[in-house]
DNA sequence: TCTTCATTTGAGCAATCGTTCAATCATCTA
DNA sequence: TAGATGATTGAACGATTGCTCAAATGAAGA
């Protein structure tokens, strides 16, 4: 690491314009965490299935055929994310979306796939 | 798992259409492949780094102060996920980001963040 | 050819993740 | 109040991740 390759004077260039696209250290966390929290199936499940209206905790169970306990789990992470907020009625919990960017980031995504990203 | 909450109606109504809104299995694998591969700090930061323009592996060594070894397999793993693609000339392989839809995620992303996600 | 430099690769390991299981909490109803 | 039901929590576990280190590969120049 830290190494530039050679003495080359582009190469230190090329870094400096580079290093300017980088955010700050905070920024590159919270948006890695954003993807992250989208980068497991269950909870992309979960997200896709919120898509739809707002569901509680054993509908998502069934869903996702994942144990209460297992989505009851992934959706305290989604919660922590900001993805999702909840309202509680009776004995139920019920999820939401949080925002519309969640799923603007989806149908990006699925652009993405859609175009021939899996092959070229 | 499985068990609809009680035997109301509005569960087994609402859980079908949320089930419809989850797309196949293969695809949602893909979709969160796509984002486990954003959400990682250095990955992201490599990503941001190439927005910029290409850069050589010692080049991304550089910015992101790891190892050439660490960002090499990590690299590879944005390669595997079509994220970027690469050239190579003399003894350096030059990536860069393979296709717009990558740069659509990471703005509609940092949105989210700005747009108060932290705080209300 | 031999050497050097940029990069890739594979093994290894600590840290993190995603699930299950059991226990607990919270709310409703009898 | 007790019992039932929906949800959450924490421990435990195997699997995966992201790094380091050492070795291997590939290209350029002496």
């Amino acid at each position: 690491m830290t190494e530039v390759c050679r003495e080359h004077e582009e190469h230190r260039d090329r870094i400096a314009k580079g290093k300017k696209q980088v955010p700050d250290r905070e920024t590159i966390l919270e948006i890695s965490d954003f993807f992250a929290a989208l980068g497991n199936p269950t909870r992309l499940g979960i997200l896709y299935a919120l898509s739809g209206g707002e569901l509680c905790t054993c509908d998502l169970s069934n869903i996702t055929e994942l144990s209460v306990s297992a989505v009851s789990h992934q959706l305290r992470i989604l919660r922590d994310r900001k993805l999702i907020s909840f309202r509680k009625e009776g004995k139920n919990v019920f999820y939401r979306l949080r925002d519309a960017h969640v799923v603007n980031v989806l149908s990006v995504a699925l652009e993405h796939m859609e175009e021939g990203a899996g092959n070229v």
